[in-house]
DNA sequence: TAGATTGTTAATCGATTAACAATC
DNA sequence: TAGATTGTTAATCGATTAACAATC
């Protein structure tokens, strides 16, 4: 009764609806008003009951035979998201990757706004970052309260990730977009989303060593079985 | 019999390994000679099993009652991920997000070495981003085949996606780091790794909206059971 | 009406977690 | 030896995919 656990919805349906979202808005400009999960998936090659699982999520429904409108899945998305209106982020670390994230206007398609950036390098102190103002990290707890943000975006090197957080958290900030490696220390209240470049990373290089192992194990059976020449490998498989 | 079709590594324990390995040389620099699962699954989280089936895939054997030799999982990891021996990769689209991946050194103890940008736009040719030349796009297929690269990275507006990517496939390039969002339509030769960053955001602002409302919710409760005041809500739950 | 599509239930698949024997 | 830890098999859990009735 206290508190009916709401059942978590599945991270895997929640990484795809940005993807579905963009997709709609891009039909939209085309001057489309409605969509069928079967275009949905087919352009996105997935499984068309795993995108009408998906956007059942976000509470829409659709008409049989005729599929959904446009209009009202895009703004169905971008509700259940939130992104129907902005929040406000501080970001620490005015580092490349900080400049760079404070740059991609884009975010703003996805109800993110960074209002200003915090470091400790006190030769970034007072800069403008495409219009936003580097302020010392010690400022952020009494800025934080004035402007009510929540959330944190965190850019700062590794060894001074943690510390950072802890700022961020003694700000009253109630989650944390993590860009360093580090598996932050916080109270459970705090939401924390890492994002592993590096984990990234290691799928590509695996699948990259596979595919160059392939080939060669392809070319070298090829050799062994016709004494065929390397030129009879097509293109799309040399690995040299 | 011809391809004895390999199974894949399962991907959620790939994307794990990264995390212990830099646990894992963080343990070295402390100077440990050896470490067990379950130190691993404290450190970091996670269920001692898991990490013991994680593990498994690289082929490294521990002893009951004493764990694994430090150095050598280090370097089965490394192996397994081929990042024992450096992987030099093109980049594309030397704006602010290229530029900052070109600045992150670490990608050196992951077995990354951007060896030079590409991009069209006429005033960025020539420039050098930390110390890596900026070159036209068109130069890429020559200068690939010259230098033997075999990964390329993806930075580049979305509008410019496609094309960019196909001149990589052109050049030779067998693996793709993907930075944008936009689904590439290559030949199914070409691995491709994509970095979603806003399915990383989508994640993070529903687990901060729920916070919020659950937040928003232990207040009204308070309020109605017993008229408690704001200020019984502990700190950590503040939400305003 | 016929047929494409939705919404939902059931089956399958794959990853995580539990249980436990082997062993240093 | 006793007990912590590995390696592996079995059980559980959750996500994907298949099947199909409802419906516009």
């Amino acid at each position: 009764m206290r508190n009916p656990v709401k059942k978590a919805f599945p991270q895997p349906s929640i990484r795809r609806l940005p993807g579905y979202l963009r997709l709609l808005r891009q039909l939209r400009t085309e001057g489309g008003d409605r969509v069928s999960c079967t275009r949905i998936a087919s352009e996105l090659d997935l499984d068309s009951t795993q995108v009408r699982k998906d956007l059942a999520l976000t509470g829409i429904a659709g008409k049989p035979r005729i599929g959904y409108n446009l209009e009202a899945l895009i703004g169905a998305i971008e509700k259940f998201l939130s992104w129907d209106r902005i929040t406000d982020a501080f970001l620490v670390g005015a580092g490349s990757l900080g400049r760079a994230l404070i740059g991609y206007e884009n975010f703003g398609n996805f109800g993110l706004r960074i209002v200003a950036a915090f470091d400790v390098a006190e030769e970034r102190i007072g800069d403008s970052i495409h219009g936003r103002p580097v302020r010392h990290l010690r400022e952020m707890p009494a800025l934080a309260k004035e402007v009510g943000v929540a959330m944190g975006i965190l850019t700062v090197p590794a060894s001074a990730a943690q510390d950072a957080a802890l700022v961020m958290v003694e700000s009253g900030l109630l989650g944390i977009w993590n860009f360093t490696p580090v598996k932050l220390d916080l109270p459970a209240s705090i939401a924390v989303e890492n994002v592993e470049l590096v984990s990234s990373l290691a799928v590509l290089s695996l699948d990259l060593a596979r595919r160059r192992e392939q080939a060669a194990a392809a070319q070298a059976g090829l050799a062994a079985v016709g004494g065929a020449s390397l030129r009879s490998v097509p293109d799309g498989e040399r690995f040299c």
